[in-house]
DNA sequence: TTATAATAGTTTCATAACTCAACTATTATT
DNA sequence: AATAATAGTTGAGTTATGAAACTATTATAA
């Protein structure tokens, strides 16, 4: 098969698995993340990069790909519920660095928990070899889309 | 490394890849669509899923995992923009079934040409050997997170 | 040292995307 | 015939999102 024929394949095939497989991802978390802790996927998702270490607005608008205003809201969402601290930088006063509060930090547990059990699931049907295809695949996405 | 480990690694890169990827996807999308055929995602994708000859409303939610109710409005707009028709089945009058117009048709090669483009760029930059991998990557998605 | 640019974040406004529940119409089942 | 199941739509409300304008703060250039 020749380089444009197999790049055209590709294409086919992406468009038949992201999207869907982002899709079946969001619904799940959302039966999850929404009964259980009245919660939604986005906030699920700042939740996750602030454990992380990702504590700034803009580190997360870049990490999900979305833009400061929507990420500022989620995290705003956030703070009512009082999952999440803003705490203003002394040092350079225009950032703010988000840190989990003990209730963010125990919810987060149990969230995280049920929606990573759903993909070890998932993820047990593969073989090894399996496994570090998809692996390998993720850092090509990765480096292909995200990464600058 | 042993397999319970490897299953988480896979579980954090998958978090960190799959929504990227698909928003980014999506956002590109939106400028096209939007801006050239005021159009948004969720209507170019259900076109582009009516092309394929998935042409009923239940069986077009079930490809995207939302709701009837949600891909009805879809497809209630591309109609009105003159780019669906819906037939009542004369054998079951229960079912709708859709089908791009001329207009329609033509529209869905150049938006879908548009987007395949930059889909193209980006995966020129893989090697034939990435591009295998990824290409088994999207199967194994597919297989464990779509296919019953 | 002021003036200007850059950075971080928020707010406002408009729209897109989605769900749930109730509803109509039609066909299948009992 | 009566009831259940299926396909689809409509209505009301929520969440997600982006663009642009805005505040506050720090960096840079004249």
């Amino acid at each position: 098969m020749n380089r444009p024929t197999q790049i055209q394949n590709l294409i086919e095939k992406y468009w038949e698995t992201i999207p869907p497989v982002w899709h079946v991802t969001r619904h799940t978390i959302r039966q999850v993340a929404i009964e259980k802790y009245q919660m939604t996927v986005e906030q699920f998702q700042v939740l996750r990069r602030i454990r992380k270490g990702v504590d700034e607005v803009s580190r997360l608008a870049d990490a999900s790909l979305t833009s400061k205003s929507a990420v500022s809201k989620v995290v705003d969402a956030l703070v009512n519920k009082g999952l999440v601290n803003r705490l203003t930088d002394t040092r350079d006063r225009r950032h703010v660095h988000l840190a989990l509060t003990d209730e963010g930090i125990r919810l987060m547990g149990g969230i995280y928990t049920d929606t990573e059990n759903w993909l070890a699931e998932k993820l047990k049907l593969l073989s090894a070899t399996e496994l570090d295809i998809t692996m390998s695949a993720m850092d090509i996405l990765r480096k292909v889309f995200i990464e600058k």
